[in-house]
DNA sequence: AGTTTGCACAACCACATGGTTGTGCAAGCG
DNA sequence: CGCTTGCACAACCATGTGGTTGTGCAAACT
């Protein structure tokens, strides 16, 4: 029905769900530990993992009845092609990755930004 | 409202506003041209670029009577920000700033895992 | 002047999204 | 065995989204 990146991207959009990934770079984790910092139900955390999984930005084992989630890597690599090619198009800057690192690491330092 | 993040991710998450961005990166256009090539009309485009400026991903000129479209370049540095952060992280590469990364995160799974 | 061009605003529509409550069910524990 | 735990499914609701048609209006063309 909808192509993959916009699938990716639409999952990317929610500051709850970048929490969830966040959360699970740290680590595997049970929808229960994944609901508890929000204030929301445990389904609608269900429904937001349910995103995920559709975008394959995530995976799911059936371990007895907890379903712990596993980050997907791979599926960000379509997405941070697309932003690359075009982040350097429309920069015309042919940036060394020096350069990029840098940026990344001034990305980095001033965190603390939108990820709730 | 809504942060800047969630903003320009949901904008990118339509592959109509892709390729307007795409079109847009060999050069400004105006709002026909950028109509021209898709199945929909004018109003509908006019509506996506409206979603785009407030994503802050494009700019428009007020230039007699028609108004030009033209990438606003920076916002995609967040994003990309955001990406290359977590595919990073996720994926384990191999150069400084991942060693760095890795270490973070290696650092932080060590607690949690048991309790919450 | 009158017409055409380029665009935006408004109302409307169908469907998606993000949340809720209520419920059910399989696995583990007393 | 019965209770609790961990999770998902269903129905519902409010709001957002992506499209349409209809209209209006300012600038440019003739």
């Amino acid at each position: 029905m909808e192509d993959e990146l916009s699938l990716v991207f639409s999952a990317l959009a929610d500051p709850t769900r970048r929490a969830i990934l966040e959360r699970l770079a740290h680590g595997d984790a049970t929808v229960n530990q994944l609901a508890e910092p929000f204030a929301m139900t445990q389904q609608a955390v269900s429904k937001h993992l349910k995103v995920l999984e559709r975008a394959r930005l995530i995976s799911r084992t059936r371990t007895a009845q907890s379903r712990p989630c596993v980050l997907d890597t791979e599926r960000l690599d379509a997405v941070a092609g697309w932003i690359e090619r075009h982040r350097r198009i429309w920069a015309g800057r042919h940036d060394r990755l020096d350069q990029h690192l840098a940026a990344l690491q001034a990305a980095q330092r001033r965190d603390g930004e939108t990820t709730r």
